[in-house]
RNA sequence: GCCCGGUUAGCUCAGCGGUAGAGCGCCUGCCUUACAAGCAGGAUGUCGCUGGUUCGAAACCGGCACCGGGCACCA
């Protein structure tokens, strides 16, 4: 093993640290530390300081996608920030078996090898099926681990495993006994590719283009002719009309014919108001259906004659029920029609549709065909027509659980961020559908359910009795005291079948806020984690799962974190989240949605491997100001790089660099050893804090509450915008800038001189150490890899840590490029970054007057360098500089500032004079030629007459008046405007006159200086 | 049909009553001993259209257009 390398941490010599920050090695390291240490284990307490997240478990399906790294890095700002904060923060990480997905993906493995699942057999595909599992698993949770996610991974769940199956059971068995899961023969939407029931929400309706056949259905003729014939009102007066024998019907599924039960049409239709009660032929079947009156007939579209399928068509069901037509199914499970289509048995649908058309037309039967645009319902999974067919499953009656949740949100709960969202969910939660949550699959948590076969032959029918249990010795036992002693009276012993299906995967998925937290406990006890963390603080999520997911735990959770009236366990909710933090999806450089099925989804470790995962996080997080937004993430699939990422990386390069130059001019000294600078202790000192750092310390601060708000309040984006802005554009560019001449005390000084400077150097080194320090606290929830490392840098904390000699650090420490010599021992813990304090707020630094007129000396540099580069001035050119202002704040600063004012606009001299000098000094020289600007009242001179490009001048001259007058004209006409004085506030129209002024001031002095370049 | 978003610089997006901002890209000049993944400077917009409210509208209200999404769905 390399030895920890002691030369790594010394950081005082520039070659210490390469120049560029290679995430790769720092970003492994600090993972393994963590997770050895334990840092993100957290242990039950008081309820009060809890702060809880149970992530969005990942199907077990093969990777992540960016969406899934996406709601990590959410999930791990809000929960690393919250951490800071001091509280006592659960994040709970897990996956989900994902039944439908993964069995299809199965099937398919097995279809390719040339076998089924049925060749397996059950026991062996579920082999197989976890063997999936573990290697999917081990992928997703190995990307998770890489993105730096701050979880607890002893509590790692996966929605299959023992102790959620107990949740699952228990639910199941409850919700049975509250009358709340009920099986019975209904309408459900097959999925004939996947050979299972689906629900409502696993179908996609889809715009095709079809056809609408219009069939005629032949009357059957009345025994004797007139007695109907003329009874109907739509005979009207005159001539009676032909006689009809028959009807037009129109559809868009002809196959489905085989099964109609009847024909019906408005019962206000005048047309058809004298056949109601008559019957049909129905062609190719033979059966007399009846003519029935439905108001769900539209008399307006096509014929105003429906056809009336209950068995295959939801509205047809409906229609059967209210006029008690038969149910006939004449298509079997895999989608091929059955016994009951006659001769058309066999034929998969499509091809029967095609048959029963041709069979029509050649009866003579077929009386047009009409392209027809539609939608017709796919399954989500299948990515075939669903088919509406009737089968006994199980279900969820939704209502009751329903109505509880609407309930709770009228009372705010939980809290949508956005707002909007609520709507979308509340709507969803009106007139709500029952929920089948059976599915004829084999991998999921199987049903609780075991039949008594032995009262029905041997098989399961529907009408085959059934007991829900725990377990198989429960059910045996209900089974026997409900049917054993009418059993062994007839001579037949019970016999039990397990109901061999499973359930909807987000049943489960549902359960999981609590099944995680180990609900529902041993023997009535609640269990520790439920009692400290539910409900949890904040459900992180995208859009397109509120109904499947979000809308079911808290119906679920309404089933059983309630008792009565009142939240179960003395909580002050049953919520399983306060809040519910929405957000959008990533979108490719197409706009269009990533997905795996889409082909176009972009694998987050490619971009964790370029730039580094701590780059790929702020990039993302970076993206989501407008919370709940779509982000569209640019990529290159041709270089695999992204603009946004990379710049995000040159960020974070940033950084590296500040803190490598803090390192190499902090003198080997620490926050600590430099302890905080005090304004008042270092005025006595005699080294006092000067403007930039007056000024540093107030941004500072302010940051500091803005960022803790944002943070706090789901503000991620407007948090890594700021703190990108303060530490680039302020501290890196100004600060540090202004800081250097004091940092590097001349050699030459001598005596008291020396002695002064080097008390002052100490004052900055203090301001920057605590500005560095803390900025690196604020990003880490951003960026924990890259601020834990330069924090541990800053602090020093790898000597000590390394000191131990870390008997169990992996070799790649010791590594060029990283500032820690090694992740602390285990003794050290508390020494991560991750487990430090938000850095506390200095309300006595927050001072909006210095930050304005910081602002605007900041301005005055800028307008010197801007007239310098119009000049054409080599950067290296020194040139005197003058200010004219009238202000004496600004004016007082202008002065004080300027040994910086010369450094960074490279003066060779700074003067800075009142209005009243300036005219003084120009009637005793006269007239000189000079590079004139403007920022505010502020008059900005360059006074090297003979150095400069006059056409260049001339040009800047020109712009500087058009650009005044316009705005004069501007202010001008609103100050002209009488109503705009009278009723404008006074200090808007105060700074209206202001700027008038200015703007004037500004045009004159342009105009005059152009005068004088001749 | 019902309900949500969106339309601002070449691109991606902030701004949401006081006469337009950022990042990237672009142009010019710089290897200034933290950083060329950088520094300094610069250009760039009838803020979708149209009425209205207001002293004042990118922002608020009405209408329209286009783009996106969700829900429901008539055979």
């Amino acid at each position: 093993m390399p030895e920890p390398a002691s030369s790594a941490p010394t950081l005082a010599g520039p070659d210490a640290l390469p120049k560029t920050y290679d995430p790769a090695g720092t970003e492994a390291r600090w993972q393994q530390a963590w997770e050895s240490s334990g840092a993100f284990h957290p242990d039950p307490g008081p309820r009060a300081h809890a702060f809880s997240v149970v992530i969005p478990p990942p199907n077990v399906t093969g990777s992540l996608h960016m969406g899934h790294a996406f709601n990590t890095a959410l999930i791990d700002t809000i929960v690393r920030f919250q951490r800071l904060q001091g509280r006592n923060v659960l994040c709970l990480p897990g996956t989900d078996h994902a039944s439908i997905a993964v069995q299809t993906i199965l099937e398919r493995q097995l279809k390719a090898e040339g076998g089924s699942k049925d060749d397996l057999g059950r026991d062996a595909f579920l082999e197989r099926a976890w063997a999936w599992k573990a290697e999917s698993g081990g992928t997703i949770v190995g990307q998770l681990r890489r993105l730096g996610y701050s979880v607890d991974w002893r509590r790692e769940r996966f929605t299959l495993d023992p102790g959620l199956n107990k949740a699952v059971v228990e639910a199941f068995l409850r919700l049975h006994e509250q009358g709340l899961v009920y099986r019975g023969e209904y309408l459900v939407n097959w999925c004939p590719a996947s050979g299972s029931a689906v629900s409502d929400l696993e179908v996609e309706m889809k715009e095709v283009e079809g056809h609408l056949w219009h069939l005629r259905y032949p009357l059957t003729p009345l025994p004797e002719q007139g007695a109907a014939a003329g009874a109907g009102a739509a005979a009207g007066a005159s001539e009676p009309e032909p006689p009809i024998d028959h009807l037009v019907v129109a559809t868009t599924r002809p196959e489905t014919m085989l099964g109609d039960t009847a024909v019906a049409v408005n019962p206000g239709d005048p047309r058809y108001a004298a056949l109601v009660g008559r019957t049909i032929e129905l062609p190719l079947v033979g059966r007399r259906i009846p003519i029935v009156a439905d108001p769900h007939v539209d008399p307006a579209f096509g014929t105003g004659c429906v056809k009336v399928t209950p068995a295959h068509d939801p509205n047809d069901f409906a229609i059967g029920q209210r006029h008690g037509l038969p149910q006939i199914t004449v298509m079997a499970k895999d989608g091929t029609m059955n016994e009951a289509a006659g001769r058309f048995a066999g034929l998969d649908r499509f091809e029967a549709r095609k048959a029963v058309v041709a069979a029509m037309e050649a009866e003579g039967l077929l009386v047009k065909t009409e392209p027809h645009r539609h939608s017709v319902p796919f399954s989500d999974r299948g990515k075939v027509p669903v088919e509406p067919l009737l089968s006994t499953q199980w279900f969820v009656r939704a209502e009751p659980l329903a109505a509880r949740c609407r309930g709770a949100l009228e009372q705010g709960e939980p809290r949508f961020v956005p707002e909007r969202w609520s709507k979308v969910y509340r709507d969803w939660l009106t007139d709500i559908r029952d929920w089948c949550i059976s599915r004829q699959l084999w991998w999921g948590h199987r049903i609780p359910a075991w039949f008594v076969v032995s009262e029905t032959g041997g098989v399961i029918t529907e009408a085959t009795p059934y007991v829900v249990a725990r377990h198989e010795a429960e059910a045996r036992a209900k089974a026997e005291a409900q049917f054993g002693a009418a059993a062994r009276a007839a001579g037949r012993p019970l016999q039990l079948e397990q109901d061999p299906d499973v359930l909807d995967t987000w049943f489960s998925s549902g359960l999981w806020p609590f099944s995680t937290l180990g609900w529902p406990g041993e023997d009535g006890q609640e269990p520790a984690d439920l009692a400290t963390w539910y409900p949890t603080s904040v459900l992180v999520t995208g859009f397109d799962i509120i109904f499947f997911w979000v809308a079911r735990m808290t119906m679920l959770a309404g089933a059983f974190l309630q008792e009565g009236e009142e939240p179960a366990g003395g909580r002050d909710s049953w919520m399983p989240f306060r809040d519910v933090y929405i957000h959008g999806l990533v979108r490719d450089e197409n706009n269009r949605k990533m997905s795996k099925s889409a082909g176009n989804g972009i694998d987050p470790l490619l971009l964790i491997e370029r730039y580094g995962a701590d780059a790929l996080r702020f990039a993302l997080v970076r993206e989501v100001a407008g919370a709940g937004q779509d982000i569209r993430l640019d990529y290159d699939r041709k270089s695999d790089t992204s603009a946004t990422v990379e710049a995000a990386r040159n960020f974070a390069n940033k950084l590296w660099n500040a803190t490598r130059f803090a390192l190499m001019n902090l003198g080997g000294e620490t926050p600590a050893s430099l302890g905080e600078p005090i304004a008042a202790a270092l005025e006595r000192e005699g080294r006092p804090l000067q403007l930039a750092d007056r000024w540093i310390l107030a941004r500072l601060a302010r940051v500091n509450r803005e960022t803790a708000e944002r943070y706090g309040s789901y503000g991620l984006g407007e948090a890594a915008k700021g703190l990108y802005e303060f530490a680039w554009n302020e501290v890196c560019d100004w600060y540090v800038e202004l800081i250097k001449r004091r940092l590097q005390v001349s050699g030459e000084l001598e005596g008291a001189a020396r002695t002064a400077a080097l008390a002052d150097q100490r004052t900055a080194r203090q301001v920057l150490a605590k500005v560095l320090s803390e900025l690196l606290v604020m990003l880490h929830p951003l960026m924990p890899h890259l601020t834990e490392e330069l924090w541990h840098g800053v602090h020093g904390v790898a000597f000590e840590a390394s000191a131990d000699g870390s008997a169990d650090t992996p070799g790649e420490q010791a590594e060029a490029g990283s500032l820690a010599s090694g992740p602390p021992g285990s003794a050290a813990a508390s020494a991560f970054l991750a487990l430090q304090p938000w850095p506390t707020l200095d309300e006595a630094a927050l001072d909006g007057e210095l930050e304005e007129a910081f602002a605007a000396l900041i301005e005055a540099i800028r307008v010197v360098r801007n007239l310098r580069a119009v000049a054409g001035l080599k950067p290296a050119q020194p040139a005197p500089v003058q200010f004219i202002s009238g202000r004496e704040p600004l004016a007082a600063l202008l002065r004080q500032a300027t040994p910086e004012i010369t450094a960074l606009t490279r003066a060779a001299s700074v003067s800075v004079l009142t209005p009243a000098e300036a005219e003084a000094a120009r009637a005793a020289a006269g007239p000189q030629r000079a590079l004139a600007g403007v920022s505010g009242e502020l008059q900005v001179l360059l006074p090297i007459d003979g150095l400069v490009d006059l056409d260049a001048l001339r040009g800047r001259l020109e712009k500087d008046i058009a650009k005044a007058t316009k705005e004069i004209q501007g202010l001008a006409g609103r100050l002209a405007n009488p109503n705009f004085a009278g009723k404008a506030p006074p200090e808007v129209v105060a700074e209206c006159r202001a700027n008038l002024a200015e703007a004037e001031a500004q045009a004159e002095l342009a105009k005059r200086r152009l005068a004088e370049l001749g």
